[in-house]
DNA sequence: CTTGTGCCCTGACCGC
DNA sequence: TGCGGTCAGGGCACAA
């Protein structure tokens, strides 16, 4: 569940705890889910820099490895005291320089990644072909073109990774809702106002989310312990048969446009491609401030 | 190229 | 109270 705004709020707490700390020791790995090898390459190194590109989180070394860190679905990383309660599905704990302090990776599902590599293994599996520009500082123009380029529905293309990094189920429908675009639209039949407007979505939704600490639907759990904020200004997401809260249109969900993922829009408000939109609504974005 | 299916995995939830 | 079934979904492999 953690999409961008989620990994940003994690990111954020990593670099004020962990940033500038040495790993001296690991005291436990799993072996289900983090390598041997990872844990040899990270002991009495000191992580200089959090990065994150989507839903990815790049942690780089002094001696120039990355730490990739992927959540998954229920993947949580943070820094605690290390007297702190093991909870269930603790993959990795590791004494850090600062005296008491320790990293943890839970894990639940196992959907998520940590793994250890050097710096060119890291731009091979990472390059621009396999990983697409960070959602929030993708420019309308980038955005344009990529979409341009496939017949694809719009949902799908807009959570491909390699397209642009960071969108998943939850804000992919919470973007279209607010952009006034149906799920199943042909990316590349998107005019320059839709995509203006699709774009303004994405960095608004996702920006707004950040500001509340991420969505808490299931189970996501910042670094620092809190839940987010943003699942109560959930528009769309989760709403099927309610009313619309723009026009009151029911909320439909299908699992259909993704397959197996699903999908809630409203027909009112994100006409099929054909009809014409109706009267817009200055308001219709809905402001997060 | 596209779409669909299934897998990984556990916990929450629902109906009986 | 308990038990089995279903669902959730990020990323990926694979088939059509």
């Amino acid at each position: 569940m953690p999409e961008l705004p989620e990994v940003e709020t994690v990111a954020r707490t990593l670099r004020r705890t962990l940033v500038g700390r040495r790993v001296e020791k690991v005291v436990r790995a799993s072996p289900l889910m983090i390598e041997r090898r990872s844990v040899r390459r990270l002991v009495g190194q000191r992580i200089d820099v959090v990065d994150r590109q989507g839903k990815w989180m790049f942690l780089r070394t002094e001696g120039n490895d990355v730490l990739v860190v992927h959540l998954g679905m229920t993947g949580w990383v943070g820094v605690v005291p290390k007297e702190t309660e093991v909870v269930p599905h603790t993959h990795l704990r590791a004494r850090l320089d600062e005296e008491g302090q320790e990293l943890r990776f839970v894990d639940p599902r196992r959907f998520g990644e940590w793994t250890v590599m050097s710096q060119p293994a890291w731009e091979g599996r990472f390059g621009p072909k396999n990983l697409g520009p960070d959602a929030l500082t993708c420019s309308p123009d980038e955005l344009q073109a990529r979409l341009k380029k496939t017949t694809r529905r719009i949902k799908p293309t807009l959570m491909d990774q390699r397209v642009v990094a960071g969108v998943g189920n939850i804000y992919a429908d919470e973007i279209l809702y607010q952009a006034r675009l149906a799920p199943m639209r042909p990316a590349h039949s998107l005019k320059r106002d839709d995509v203006e407007r699709l774009h303004a979505a994405m960095v608004g939704v996702l920006a707004a989310s950040i500001r509340d600490g991420g969505t808490t639907i299931q189970s996501f759990i910042g670094s620092d312990g809190r839940e987010g904020g943003f699942q109560e200004r959930l528009l769309v997401y989760g709403r099927a048969g309610r009313a619309c809260l723009v026009c009151e249109s029911l909320i439909q969900c299908s699992p259909a446009v993704v397959a197996g993922r699903s999908t809630y829009w409203c027909p009112g408000c994100q006409p099929a491609k054909g009809r014409r939109l109706g009267r817009p609504k200055a308001r219709h974005v809905v402001s997060h401030d």
